[in-house]
DNA sequence: TTGAAAGCGCTAACAC
DNA sequence: GTGTTAGCGCTTTCAA
């Protein structure tokens, strides 16, 4: 299948030698302008590809970045997918999974791929990101690797929205937009954002004085069972106890455990977001699916995976095109905030008007 | 970062040639037990990983499989990476990704990343697999290539399901719930399956003695977007007519256009399914998460993902373990039928009674 | 500014 | 059964 036409073809219908063409094909100083158009002409003609194999073997580079995950959700990974594959296209890269198993011990068999495949670069993306022991492993493997989505656990580089700040925003929202009975599902421990958006939740609650009632407070795993599940205890909780107590809102930490909050709440026959506010964190496609649509944050994963597939470009291959920067991210040589965006929809407006038709 | 361990340090270790460990390392036939031991002991304990590169370079073989695709929705990417990914970690062989890209030409853009990556083989996704184009291309090339989810175009294997009976049973069961006006909404020309669906539709009315209304049969584009558009159409276009007139049911081509559906139903005032079923196709997450839940078709999207890496494994890996065949499905050399599963749900079950509450 | 030669780490023929 | 010898197609010294 390979098309057979190599460096030295190149060279011969040039008629330079093969390091020339390999100067060109590097895009490396110190060829005349006249040697190098005769080269790029003579690679169109053959349409020469160089071999990846052959360069990763001499060259000591796989040009492979890989994509570390383990349970992420579909769009979010797929929307890093589509960003980070954009960056690493301009760049002659590509990208290769890397799946977390649910082996013994998984940070030795993500260190297996590691070793096996040699990719020149890591993306991490939660949980794997806050993952000490992996992060430790990479570091002392010497792969270069960014942090996705989290602030990481601080030994490299990262690329994410300020969490805390974030959900403190949804949580002031909610009380602008009148509720006082907030109930809140944290996402599980091992992501460190869990603890982000719950402490801006709380923060938000302080700040105006609110009552944070423990019972409307559970615990979800960020899928949408266990958001159906934590809404079932945070509205059921009332009918043990003789009088109705429910909170007027629900403040889920991703828009997957929103959606089981609200499936939960039609299930019970209550109205969103009549009777019941809901919430979510990430704007998923879902949250503009459902009816109503659901308030959530937007977190601008395809972007992040463009920063953060441009950070590891930096260091991996450098003297190519860096990734633009005019946006209002705050940059460092490290870590990148990229900006949230607060998505107020129905779900969160009651006195919300039929749309007119035209 | 390499290990910096070779082939050459292993052999050292155990004492015997090179080619003995290469041996070894691929599993071939004609070394003493003793000997194997021997150096699979020296390669644990330096812990070796022979190199991608130079295997892939000596060997003509990249130990990469590709996934090409173009628009896909999310969970069928997703759940089709988990399945080839099942697959290749078997047979070491890693997984990258080749999106199509949004240039004038497609399948020149696509063949590009083809030559320069050299992947053993390649998992082609609808579109790509209904585009003789591109199909004739990579024959041309020599690559191999399964398609999943549709028949392909005939010229290689295939793993997919009876996408025309699986329409046809989901029309069935509309009908036999009593719907008799029923709507239904098209996927894109491209697709080859939109027309297999279409034609399950129409053989189900037919077959009943049915009607099909014109006016609600709608095109889409497989979005949720195109789904709320086509469902505005179909709901609206009584509007200007003095009488009242839409159908009882609509059935969209996929999922996520049902979605849009619902949308737009309850956009309208419209109660799911009391004044319109809906029914959807391949069971996306969405599918269960909306209220009501949707009644859909199940397509094995990860299996179909196992059998198309398996089906490659074959010819680009053989002498290691095939993939298990002992369910349900309909296998020849070169094509796999999977068994599609009818999901019945809320959606089209009017008179569904509330579930019990222990 | 360019080229010649020496590998990168492995597999594939062919010997032994 | 096992080892020897060439490369695979490229990058990298180091000269010229």
């Amino acid at each position: 299948m390979a098309p057979a036409v190599t460096i030295n073809d190149v060279a011969k219908l040039a008629g330079v030698s093969i390091k020339t063409v390999s100067r060109v094909v590097n895009r490396e100083p110190n060829v005349r302008q006249h040697t190098r158009d005769a080269v790029q002409k003579a690679i169109q003609s053959l349409n020469y590809k160089p071999s990846l194999a052959a360069r990763g073997l001499a060259g000591g580079r796989s040009f492979l970045v890989g994509l570390m995950f383990d349970n992420a959700s579909d769009s979010f990974l797929v929307d890093l997918q589509r960003g980070i594959l954009r960056i690493c296209r301009d760049h002659h890269y590509g990208l290769a999974l890397c799946p977390a198993s649910r082996a013994s011990d998984r940070t030795e068999d993500l260190m297996l791929w590691v070793t096996s495949t040699q990719p020149d670069g890591i993306v991490l993306t939660p949980p794997l990101s806050d993952d000490r022991d992996l992060v430790d492993r990479l570091l002392a493997a010497g792969v270069q690797f960014v942090s996705v989505s989290s602030a990481g656990t601080g030994s490299g580089p990262a690329v994410y929205i300020d969490e805390a700040h974030a959900a403190r925003a949804m949580a002031e929202h909610l009380i602008a937009s009148g509720y006082r009975d907030i109930g809140f599902i944290k996402g599980p421990a091992e992501h460190a954002c869990s603890e982000l958006r719950y402490r801006g939740f709380i923060e938000a609650m302080q700040a105006a004085n609110l009552p944070v009632n423990p019972d409307w407070i559970q615990v979800g795993s960020f899928d949408f069972e266990s958001g159906l599940d934590a809404a079932k205890k945070i509205l059921g909780s009332n009918k043990n106890q003789g009088q109705s107590r429910r909170p007027q809102a629900i403040f889920a930490s991703n828009d997957d455990m929103a959606a089981g909050v609200m499936h939960a709440a039609y299930q019970d026959g209550l109205s969103v977001p009549d009777d019941l506010a809901v919430a979510g964190f990430d704007d998923t496609p879902i949250s503009r699916q459902f009816w109503p649509s659901l308030s959530t944050v937007r977190q601008p994963i395809e972007k992040i995976g463009e920063h953060a597939a441009g950070l590891l470009m930096n260091c991996i291959a450098p003297g190519t095109a860096m990734i633009n920067r005019t946006d209002t991210s705050t940059s460092s040589d490290t870590s990148i905030v990229l900006p949230y965006e607060l998505m107020v929809r129905g779900s969160t407006q009651p006195a919300k008007p039929q749309p007119a038709k035209p």
